[in-house]
DNA sequence: AAATTAGTTCGGAACAAAACGAACTAATGT
DNA sequence: ACATTAGTTCGTTTTGTTCCGAACTAATTT
């Protein structure tokens, strides 16, 4: 029952809503995500996260094991100690903008079906300038993510 | 009790999960707004959306009095006609990019609380790459749409 | 005035998601 | 061998969401 400042609590809260808002995990599985991107890289145990959150060893138990499943989090032990001890996975990012990428894709792709089920179905009007401009932001966006993914596979190489 | 394509209905429900997913409104209102962009700018009335969704009147009226609010749809009336006219609203992909900036934003305050957090609590070991990278992709998202939303208003201005 | 049209409101049924507790396993320590 | 630690499993409870139907309003038509 260690002590954790309210600090530290009431940032793991606020961090928890904004990663509950953007992805769809579960609500304790934000909380957590966030503790562990608000803790040095020794991660915490199984029962510090129980400590810290309040919630049941349960509930702790299967978001965990979502999270890794996810590869946002990863773990790893030390020789004669008995726990493992969790952190957020060091290519969390990465792996963030890797789904940011395919979000867009599918969006470039629904964006495509909608203009080909427009154009078939009624007589556009006058060319949609917010649908091209809209297009064009897509591809933009797209590019600026995989350079930036680039930049950090080739950052990976010259790291390790 | 008009006769809507098949092709229709698989379109409004494909695009209709893609809405749900990326927004977070009701599948039933995900539907409703793609029925809509499906639509040609003639709109549909309110009993031509309840017999196209084969929804209940009640779920029709609640989803489209919260998309009105939310902006993503308008009507308008024709003189001498009781009914109303409902189609996604003209500017509804600016509004999108208007809301994504905001996340946007919203997602640079947060990852510079984080740093902070971090700084301030732990001695980081080594600059971190990945987090340097992601803040620059995050800024340069933001001009991409800040110069999209430009381009369009300055369009607004012309073609009206 | 009665009926129809165009919707709205509200209470609740049906379902889904999130978290819990108690009982369990499997390994280590005493 | 017995107890403790580190977590898992599973059935239940709690909470929240989505949609519906029935009853209602307010305007228009007959």
């Amino acid at each position: 029952m260690k002590e954790y400042s309210v600090e530290k609590k009431k940032a793991v809260e606020s961090i928890g809503l904004h990663i509950e808002k953007r992805t769809q995990i579960a609500p304790l599985a934000a909380r957590i995500q966030a503790l562990m991107i608000l803790s040095s890289d020794k991660g915490m145990s199984f029962d510090e996260i129980v400590d810290f959150t309040q919630a049941s060893k349960s509930s702790i138990s299967s978001n965990l094991n979502l999270l890794l499943q996810m590869k946002s989090m990863e773990y790893y032990t030390i020789p004669g100690d008995r726990k493992r001890y969790f952190r957020s996975s060091k290519d969390y990012l990465f792996l963030r903008l890797e789904k940011y990428l395919e979000m867009v894709n599918e969006e470039i792709q629904v964006t495509k079906q909608i203009n080909e089920f427009n154009k078939k179905h009624h007589e556009v009007s006058e060319e949609d300038s917010f649908g091209f401009l809209f297009k064009e932001f897509l591809e933009q966006q797209k590019n600026i993510i995989q350079n930036t993914l680039e930049k950090m596979e080739r950052n990976l190489r010259t790291n390790n």
